[in-house]
RNA sequence: GCCCCCAUAGUUCAAUGGAUAGAACAGGAGACUUCUAAGCUCUUGAUGUGGGUUCGAUUCCUACUGGGGGCACCA
């Protein structure tokens, strides 16, 4: 059993005895290491229903606590209003330390969801437009969350889903047939073809009008994809360059994911989602659950505290909440996993309310183990990124941008690259995913301070040190994973921390929150480095015990980055 | 107009109802003949306003102020 779990119940027994019980306490990491390695707060939680003073209370639990723990602790100690702090003796953090260092890439994991199989939809871009920061985010996020939830034993299947069919491709399209392009030649000229498209479409009638019925057209096409040798002829070609479009889109996508650790397992698309979408709302349509209204198939939000969102139009195309309900569908059929999560962007939260309210009508078995996790946006210091206001800040542009900046001080172009990289991550993950990042380009990205290198130098000056130690000859066993007994009797504050990976790792799973292990990386890596610079470790006092800590801090740092997809460069 | 989210230091962000609100950047000061200075040490500086619940509120409720997002044929 752990020392928490002997806490805990210690504490419950002892208030049994006062004559409490089932009373719902914490065992908690104190604020402060000052305060100790554990808290307890049961003596304020009970102190009412025993009418009693708190603080006596934990004068009570405190002496229980000191001899029941016996050597596994330095001091017990009642503070504050009443919180019974507990500093761990060195024997006792040299047990929780093992692990750190024989587990190997399994250190911090749990076996929470094992057997679980857990479908993640994430990123979204659209092809026939340029990636943008809001999907790097959404992507950056997602995969975080998968790893964390990879890292509780579950098998993660990742999927993404694009926009390939509806008023943003005809735009496209639409130009690029107006330009007599039929070939469309790399990604960016597509992308610049949406933006004419675009800018057409809201300036001109006939445009808008042409635009329009190329979307029907579209729609129809791509719906008799399958029996094509009926299509006529300027029908066929739009296929193939519909395909050709699609296509190029996708390979850029999938370059720019490559380049942040992701790679989806399914990639679905709007037109997948078309037939099976129609074919459940029109049905539900007949049993009631939506309804005609000006000509459009709505459901009427208002009956369950939400809006009205049309899911046909009156020109008989499905809208995005429709192709949602398809897709469901779809995913049920090619991944069937016991729990669906779905991130987006904030913006998108009445819609999945929307969704999920009508899918829970038509199919509750899908919609009850379907969450909606929406991230924040990304908002640039100079105002909303707009298209048309050429303010759009794209994902391999940022990219391209903060790898400039990282060779300045790094020549080596993989390392610049991971710190890059890892410089955006962090930015991304070291805030609770719900909220807005305010971006500024030339501060936001910092790479000194509280950022993704300040982790990565933590972990590559600790390395060195290992690899400084192998040199010398008088050090024995350097791989060995033993820790040896030769230890001060005060725990050193970063093996105090390090010991708490775990059960980090588990609560940033639990809440979905990446934010509170990259939190703990920081507080871990300082921690690290006020250590480096305060102790001599090659060649110091306790020489063999400080080399283990160095290691289980790598294993620490590195398992820790690993689950945020930050990626641990060899040298910096 | 209706609904949702947000408001913490000069700036960008933290804080399962808990202790002296924690970092980083910027500003000020410093250490270093030693394992990588993208580092270390010290320092200045903050919970939008008014009520309420609670032993205890940045956190929960309420009103207000200010910002963001959504609200039928876009995704």
């Amino acid at each position: 059993m752990s020392i928490k779990g002997k806490i805990h119940k210690i504490v419950k027994n002892s208030l049994a005895d006062m004559g409490a019980e089932d009373i719902d306490f914490a065992v908690e990491y104190p604020a402060s290491l000052e305060h100790g390695d554990f808290a307890v707060n049961a003596a304020m939680v009970v102190a009412k229903k025993l009418s009693k003073n708190p603080r006596e209370i934990a004068d009570e639990l405190a002496s229980n606590l000191k001899s029941a723990l016996g050597k596994d602790i330095i001091s017990v100690s009642v503070a504050g209003p009443g919180f019974v702090n507990i500093k761990l003796s060195q024997s006792a953090i040299l047990s929780e330390l093992e692990g750190a260092v024989s587990e190997d890439e399994e250190w911090g994991k749990n076996n929470t969801r094992s057997g679980e199989r857990v479908s993640i939809e994430y990123g979204n871009p659209n092809p026939f437009k340029e990636m943008h920061i809001g999907h790097l985010m959404g992507a950056v996020i997602g995969e975080a969350v998968s790893r964390l939830i990879e890292s509780s034993g579950a098998v993660v299947v990742r999927d993404t889903f694009g926009g390939d069919v509806g008023p943003h491709v005809a735009k496209a399209l639409w130009w690029l047939l107006r330009e007599g392009i039929t070939e469309p030649g790399s990604a960016t000229e597509i992308g610049k073809a949406y933006l004419k498209g675009s800018n057409a479409y809201e300036k001109s009638e006939t445009a808008k009008k042409e635009i329009d019925s190329l979307n029907v057209t579209l729609y129809e096409t791509i719906s008799m994809a399958e029996n094509e040798a009926e299509l006529q002829n300027d029908k066929r070609k739009l296929l193939a360059m519909w395909r050709t479009g699609r296509e190029l889109s996708m390979q850029e996508h999938r370059r720019v994911f490559a380049l942040i650790g992701t790679k989806f397992d399914y990639e679905f698309f709007d037109s997948d989602t078309v037939a099976p979408g129609m074919r459940v709302v029109n049905d539900g349509l007949k049993k009631g659950i939506f309804e005609k209204s000006d000509g459009a198939v709505v459901y009427h939000g208002e009956k369950h505290g939400l809006h009205t969102l049309v899911f046909i139009t009156s020109r008989g195309t499905p809208t995005y909440e429709t192709k949602d309900i398809g897709l469901a569908f779809l995913r049920e059929e090619h991944i069937t996993s016991g729990k669906v999560i779905i991130i987006t962007g904030t913006e998108q939260i009445g819609h999945f309310n929307v969704v999920l309210s009508a899918l829970s009508e038509i199919a509750p078995g899908i919609a009850k183990k379907t969450t909606h996790v929406p991230h924040g946006l990304l908002r640039l210091t100079t105002g909303k990124m707009s298209s048309r206001k050429g303010n759009v800040i794209t994902g391999s542009g940022l990219i391209r941008e903060v790898i400039e900046k990282a060779l300045e001080r790094n020549k080596d172009p993989i390392v610049a690259e991971q710190v890059a990289i890892g410089a955006i991550k962090y930015m991304i993950l070291r805030q609770s995913p719900g909220a807005e990042i305010v971006f500024d380009t030339e501060k936001s990205l910092s790479l000194d301070g509280d950022s993704g290198p300040y982790l990565q130098y933590a972990l590559v000056r600790a390395q060195s040190v290992l690899r400084n130690a192998e040199k010398s000859k008088d050090i024995k066993n350097i791989d060995a994973p033993i820790l040896t007994d030769d230890a001060p009797e005060t725990p050193y504050d970063i093996s105090r921390l390090i010991v708490r990976f775990p059960e980090i790792v588990a609560n940033a799973e639990r809440l979905l929150a990446p934010n509170l292990l990259t939190t703990y990386l920081t507080e871990l890596a300082g921690e690290w480095n006020s250590f480096y610079a305060k102790e001599r470790i090659i060649g110091g006092e306790y020489e063999a015990y400080k080399l283990s800590l160095a290691r289980a801090f790598i294993k620490t740092m590195t398992n820790g980055l690993a689950i945020l997809g930050i990626e641990a460069p060899k040298k910096m």
